[in-house]
DNA sequence: CACAACTGTGAGCAGTGCTCTTGCGGACGG
DNA sequence: CCGTCCGCAAGAGCACTGCTCACAGTTGTG
């Protein structure tokens, strides 16, 4: 049984977070003005928190939206390839969210980006939309690895370093509490390979390369995905 | 000729950065507030107007310290390595980056962080500083090369996959305008080091692993600098 | 129908960046 | 040595922010 009262709770709701993406996406996170999203909803400035409880809930908000839309591009790219073409689907995942940040950069920098000031997101609501994306790329490497079809070609996984004893037990004890249990080898690889993937989008994005850098970043980005998938070893 | 009155000032305006560092050391980028460092100061808010133009304006003078003082700090690590042992200079570098990063989290967000909401950073100013620490990455990577010591283990430099024609143009032209003509197999390379490098370091800096992420990310920093400097070729 | 829950109003507090006018005091030229 | 002038600080003020609270109106329900 759903009141109409309810359904125009729920179109205001929407209207918000729609206005507060389009804030975010105009001016960047941290000018999220809550006051500006009641105005523009043409009600007074006070009324908005009858829908939100305060600027950093309604932040909250957004980051678990968002992490969920892209990881729905992500499986959606994914998906679109076939299951044992590991590489391929390693590099489709990549791919469909460098497109994601290019389409929303100040989304990208709100899930990726630094911290907002003085806002700490609430890990156990943002950790399971905002892992979902790893653990996909995650389950590409695994499942190569399964199949026989993964050859690293750096660090420990190649055998040109050593993970320590040490690191390799706080790194089974990680995996393990994920669920998977997986040789540290890999945990290694595997994170090597999200962190690269991310400096990528984000040097993009951001504009990290000087003056002139971007367009370079952007020529090289898909080979940039071609040599991490490389060094992983698809 | 120094007046007391300009030795004065310059105190004061050193005294204003360096409560300004405190504030972003403290409470981010964007929480940086000028009549909080008037405050401090001991002063009347306008009174800040004597010393800095606008918020934006202090803004960028950290930017351009920061920068510096993390190309100084990277600059003094590989200065303590024999100069054709052109890995360790660029591990050194990276170390000394991450170091300086774990020091001051919130300088290196300011630095290499999404961007601060609404305030866009003069590159003719920040540009120069900034790109410092690139260009010594690079030059380890050109002298390796130089030198006959540099086997690429990923991308097209390593023959696997290949940089199209335009790409090439594009790549080589930008490199030129550096003032240093490189391949473009080269320059993918360094890119792809300096992007995998900025990944990993922000990953373990903004805390991009989910929850108990990020000990894992501390644990295998050095691995994932080997790893990177392995798909280089070094 | 009456009560309760929900929604919107407007005033108000404390904070922000930034501008403007006013006045003080040290530095400098005659 | 004195008067002028310029650098500095003060304080009021504007427009904005997040957020709270007492109040009124509307709507749903026992």
């Amino acid at each position: 049984m759903v009141t109409p009262r309810e359904r125009a709770r729920e179109r205001t709701m929407a209207e918000i977070r729609a206005l507060a993406w389009k804030q975010v996406e105009e001016l960047g996170a941290p000018a999220l003005s809550l006051r500006a999203i009641a105005r523009d909803l043409g009600v007074v400035s006070s009324a908005i928190y009858r829908y939100v409880a305060s600027r950093d809930d309604l932040l909250t908000a957004l980051l678990v939206e968002g992490f969920s839309d892209l990881a729905e591009a992500a499986d959606a790219a994914e998906a679109a390839v076939p299951a044992d073409a590991y590489r391929e689907r390693w590099l489709a995942i990549c791919r469909a969210m460098r497109a994601w940040a290019l389409e929303r950069p100040a989304a990208w920098g709100l899930l990726y980006g630094g911290p907002v000031p003085g806002y700490f997101a609430p890990q156990q609501e943002t950790s399971p939309p905002g892992t979902r994306v790893l653990l996909r790329l995650a389950a590409a490497i695994l499942e190569a690895k399964a199949a026989g079809r993964l050859e690293p070609k750096v660090g420990p996984a190649a055998g040109i370093s050593q993970v320590s004893p040490q690191q390799r037990l706080a790194l089974e004890a990680i995996s393990a509490d994920r669920g998977v249990p997986v040789d540290a080898e890999l945990v290694a690889l595997g994170i090597l390979g999200w962190t690269a993937v991310l400096g990528v989008i984000s040097s993009e994005v951001f504009e990290q390369l000087g003056p002139d850098g971007a367009p370079a970043v952007a020529l090289l980005a898909d080979i940039q995905f071609e040599s991490i998938a490389d060094a992983v070893g698809f």
